[in-house]
DNA sequence: AATTTGCGCAAGCAAATACTTTCATACAAT
DNA sequence: ATTGTATGAAAGTATTTGCTTGCGCAAATT
């Protein structure tokens, strides 16, 4: 119930990221899961622990089965925390560049992120 | 230049996705940036490593100094692949699992993702 | 009742990670 | 020329990661 793992961390391993993806069409139990990977069942239950951590997929027993069901909402934080780099994909960086580089001191004039502690006593040269 | 290391790796670190978040508002040197942490120089030097070699940031010699400059283009990779999932944040999620569990054989209504391989093999039981 | 199936747990292990301290080097300022 | 500054490179270490093999157990099938 508790998260005790970062989002950012559990989508790190590639096949974390497959089974993230492969849950997300249908709900299976842990075999299934595990017959699309060279890896043990063993790792791929290591894996869906992981996920299940970070609350990203929710296990209920069925009989001896142990079904896992993608709860993808918290990869929301993922999605979020790169939104908000977006201009680096879009046009605007231009404009942007120009903007920060010509205003001789007001680097605040970006859009809101969430690095106000980590900004706060960076000297500029 | 070349990609040596997964971007999503880049990111699962948080002292690294702080540093994107630092660079993202103006570049700054090696040393600069170290002050923002509590971790040695080297220790950031070496982050500030594995940002590049996976493109998220460029590096330029500036007389003794290095400028780090964020080029967080290779973010819209992880963008994407989370976007895929956004239908797990919205509304639509209750619809779509009715879809998905109403329907008797066909998984692949789901809107285009990435995972034609991981899926091929997978049994249905 | 015996066997198969689905799965967890634990021990072990090699490699990677995230640091540190120490040393060396090159440019800059005095 | 000497000193200070910005940095890399290397070696060492503790911890984590990703995986394995081997075991046991309970539910399902025969």
């Amino acid at each position: 119930m508790e998260i005790k793992r970062d989002v950012f961390q559990a989508i790190a391993d590639p096949t974390r990221r497959k089974i993230i993806g492969l849950l997300a069409t249908q709900s299976m139990n842990l075999n299934t899961i595990s017959e699309n990977f060279e890896i043990t069942r063993q790792a791929v239950s290591l894996h869906i622990k992981i996920l299940e951590q970070c609350n990203l997929v929710s296990i209920r027993q069925e009989g001896r089965e142990r079904i896992c069901e993608a709860k993808l909402e918290k990869l929301n934080e993922v999605h979020q925390w790169t939104e908000q780099f977006s201009i680096f994909w879009t046009k605007k960086l231009q404009v942007l560049k120009q903007v920060v580089e010509n205003s001789p001191k007001t680097p605040s004039n970006l859009p809101g992120n969430q690095m106000s502690q980590a900004t706060k006593n960076t000297k500029i040269r």
